[in-house]
DNA sequence: TCTGGGGTCCTAGGACCC
DNA sequence: TCTGGGGTCCTAGGACCC
C-alpha cells in the first residue's frame, strides 16, 4: 500500500522547531465504514465496495476508492450506487463493530494526548503542542498515528498538520486517501486562496449559490470582498467566513464538548399511515433515546418529534418540559401528544425521529416533585431495565407493546 | 438523482417580564 | 393608562456537517 507524505507546498519543513506553529492535528480514517468491512473481508481489498442502508431505501454510507473511481460516493442513493457500479460488492452495514473500532482509534489518539476532540466515529482534532518534547514533531507524531491505526486494525487513515482547526482539516481532506500534510503557519494564505469555497467548513450548496452570484469562486476571492459585504449578504456566518478565508480560526481543541441533544430517528422500508404503527415506533425510540440519556448522564428538558411524510417534507414539534427528565415513558407521553397535535395522524410517514434536547448533568438536576404530583415509578423501573439489559444483552427486557409488535411482524 | 441517521448552529417571531 | 425598549425563553424551520 503507497504511503503518501506530502509536507507543505513550498520546500519541505521538517525540522522541529518550524514545526513547534503547527500543533494541531486531523486525523480522517479514509473511508471508514468501508475499511472496517476489509478486516474480516481482506480478499475483497481493491475490489469496489458499497456500504449501504439496512430499509433498502437508503444511501450509501461509505464507498471504497475503487468503487468512487466509478463515480460513487457516499450520500448516494443506494439505486444510483448500484447502477454506476454494477461489479461492487454490496455490504449490509455493521454499527456494534464501526464503534468498537472506533473506540479503539480514540485510545490510540488519547495514549498521545489528552487534548482529544472527536467530531465523527472517524475523525478527531488533536492538540500536540503538550506532546513534543516526549514524542517529537508534530508531523512525527502524525506519522506514528498512521503507523499505530494500520499496524492494529489495518485501516489507512489520512493526517492534517496545522496551526488551526480549520486548516488542519482542510489538509487531511487535500492528502487522502492513506497520505499526510504539513501546512506551516507561514503558507496558510497560499495553501487556502487557490481552493473553491465551497472548500470552507460552513459552506454548502446554497452559501456557494449565494457566493457564486456575487462573482466569488475561491477562497481567495472570498478573503478580497469586505467582511461588511459578506456580513450583510450571509448574515452572522459572512463575518467568520472573511475570517476563515484569511486562515484566522483561533477555536482551541476541546477534548470534552457536553452534548446538546440526543435523538433516534427511523425511515421506514415503506410509508405508514397507521398511527397505531407509528406510536409504537414513537415508543421504541423513547426508549432508545432515554436509555442512552441514562448511560451518558443527562437529563434533558425538551422534547422534540421529526414527521416526514411520503413527499419527504418534513416537520418538527417541540415542548418544553416543567422538569428535565430521563424516563422514556415521559418521554413517548410527549412525542405521542406533539404527534397528535401536529395533525398528521392518517397522513403517510415514511419517518419518524424522538429527539431530547436542552440536556444538562443528570446529578446537577435534583428532581422537584409538583404539588400533588406523585413519583410514577417509572425511573427506577427503567434503571432497571437498563441493568437487566447490561447483563443480558439488549433483547432481555422489552416494553410489553413492542414485544407485540414483534409478535405481529413475526406472524406476517 | 429521489434523498440515512447522527448531530450543531442560526434565524425569526411571539410571549412574557421588567 | 398608554407606550416603548431590552432581555430571555420557547418554538419552528432550515443550512450545514460527517
Amino acid at each position: 500500500m503507497s504511503r503518501k507524505q506530502i509536507t507543505g507546498l513550498g520546500p519541505a519543513r521538517q525540522s522541529g522547531a518550524d514545526d513547534g506553529g503547527c500543533p494541531i492535528l486531523h486525523v480522517d480514517m479514509d473511508a471508514f465504514f468501508a475499511s472496517v468491512e476489509l478486516i474480516e473481508r481482506p480478499e475483497l481489498r481493491g475490489r469496489p465496495m458499497i456500504v449501504g442502508s439496512p430499509s433498502g431505501r437508503g444511501v450509501v454510507l461509505s464507498a471504497t476508492y475503487e468503487a468512487r473511481a466509478y463515480g460513487v460516493h457516499s450520500a448516494m442513493p443506494m439505486s444510483r450506487a448500484r447502477r454506476m457500479c454494477p461489479q461492487a460488492v454490496i455490504i449490509p452495514p455493521s454499527h456494534g463493530k464501526y464503534s468498537e473500532i472506533s473506540k479503539g482509534v480514540m485510545e490510540i489518539f488519547h495514549a498521545i494526548t489528552p487534548l482529544v476532540e472527536p467530531i465523527a466515529s472517524d475523525e478527531a482534532f488533536l492538540d500536540v503542542g503538550g506532546a513534543r518534547r516526549r514524542l517529537g514533531p508534530p508531523a512525527a507524531i502524525a506519522a506514528m498515528i498512521r503507523a499505530q491505526v494500520w499496524e492494529r486494525f489495518a485501516i489507512t487513515c489520512s493526517v492534517g498538520v496545522a496551526s488551526s482547526k480549520f486548516v488542519a482539516k482542510l489538509a487531511s481532506k487535500q492528502c487522502k486517501p492513506d497520505g499526510m500534510l504539513v501546512v506551516p503557519e507561514g503558507q496558510v494564505v497560499d495553501f487556502l486562496h487557490p481552493l473553491p469555497v465551497s472548500a470552507l467548513w460552513g459552506v454548502g450548496e446554497r452559501t456557494e449559490q449565494s457566493l457564486v452570484r456575487l462573482g466569488i469562486k475561491t477562497v481567495g476571492d472570498l478573503a478580497r470582498v469586505p467582511p461588511a459585504t459578506l456580513q450583510r449578504e450571509l448574515g452572522a456566518g459572512g463575518a467568520h467566513l472573511a475570517a476563515l478565508a484569511w486562515g484566522r480560526d483561533e477555536r482551541p481543541v476541546t477534548a470534552h464538548v457536553p452534548d446538546k441533544s440526543i435523538g433516534n430517528e427511523e425511515t421506514f422500508a415503506a410509508d405508514i399511515d397507521d398511527p397505531q404503527v407509528i406510536r409504537r415506533e414513537l415508543l421504541r425510540l423513547s426508549e432508545k433515546v432515554a436509555a442512552r440519556m441514562r448511560k451518558a448522564g443527562y437529563v434533558g428538558r425538551t422534547v422534540s418529534v421529526k414527521l416526514r411524510r411520503a413527499d419527504f417534507s418534513t416537520i418538527t414539534r417541540s415542548r418544553t418540559l416543567r422538569e428535565p427528565t430521563d424516563v422514556a415513558q415521559e418521554i413517548y407521553t410527549t412525542a405521542c401528544e406533539l404527534f397528535e397535535a401536529a395533525g398528521l395522524e392518517r397522513v403517510r410517514l415514511r419517518l419518524v425521529g424522538v429527539r431530547a434536547e436542552n440536556l444538562r448533568p443528570a446529578e446537577s438536576a435534583t428532581r422537584q416533585l409538583g404539588l400533588g404530583e406523585r413519583e410514577t415509578g417509572w425511573r427506577e423501573a427503567e434503571q432497571a431495565m437498563d441493568k437487566a439489559i447490561r447483563r443480558f444483552g439488549p433483547d432481555a427486557v422489552v416494553p410489553a407493546s413492542l414485544v407485540r409488535g414483534r409478535l405481529d411482524e413475526m406472524e406476517a
